[in-house]
DNA sequence: CCCTGATTCGC
DNA sequence: GCGAATCAGG
């Protein structure tokens, strides 16, 4: 299978709405988890909350990346030392996204703040710089009379909800599609469900709202 | 073991 | 550019 641009689109806004690198792989079907992580990574979208980071500060430094697990090559010069490790300075995560926000809250904050009083930390903070592309779809190839009126996979953009309903692959599966809360990748309802503050042990009753509405069936 | 993403490197 | 192999962490 090649990366058509509907593929790439696919992988983007499925990457960008917290699918993993697996469930991308399925979806799109032909290719491996691995290929859907390369050209995520090639795509330039990179990191967001991964499970496995390396906390890179100081304690280890001898094992930053893949220094030289194996002698696998004949020649394996040494790698010339690095100094000066910038200091990395935050990116400017302003996004100007806005449009038709009708009423603009005081956020004076770089990083926004939800109805609840939550802090975004999540999936989906990232610059959006790279589209260009009105995601205009008209007219498109709705297959299915179920999903006719919903929220595609395909169109999931910076401004809509992108919280799941149901399950990828059923037939009836589809994204929520209200107005983000700006700055977050959900409505202003599920960023509630999303973001939920931390209570007390004590007065926590409701369960837990789990994604994608729970674990996947197979 | 399962899973996750990250990185490398031969193709 | 692609992605399997591998690494690294939960």
């Amino acid at each position: 299978m090649s990366w058509t641009e509907e593929r790439i689109s696919t992988l983007k806004k499925m990457w960008e709405s917290g699918m993993t690198a697996s469930q991308i792989a399925e979806e799109l079907g032909g290719v491996s988890r691995n290929a859907v992580i390369g050209k995520a990574h090639r795509l330039g979208l990179q990191s967001r909350p991964s499970p496995v980071k390396s906390n890179e500060g100081d304690a280890k430094p001898a094992k930053a990346a893949r220094p030289a697990p194996a002698p696998k090559a004949a020649s394996k010069p040494a790698p010339p030392p690095s100094p000066a490790p910038a200091p990395a300075p935050p990116p400017p995560a302003a996004k100007a996204q806005e449009e038709d926000a009708e009423d603009e809250k005081p956020r004076p904050m770089v990083r926004s703040v939800g109805p609840g009083g939550f802090v975004r930390q999540n999936p989906g903070d990232q610059a959006p710089p790279a589209t260009p592309a009105p995601p205009r779809r008209l007219v498109p190839a709705k297959p299915s009379p179920e999903v006719a009126d919903k929220t595609s996979l395909l169109d999931l953009n910076d401004k809509i909800c992108k919280w799941p309903m149901g399950h990828p692959g059923e037939p009836d599966f589809h994204f929520c599609g209200d107005k983000v809360n700006p700055g977050f990748p959900y409505c202003v309802e599920h960023c509630g469900h999303a973001y939920q503050a931390q209570l007390p042990r004590r007065d926590r009753r409701p369960p837990p709202p789990l994604p994608y509405g729970g674990p996947r069936v197979r």
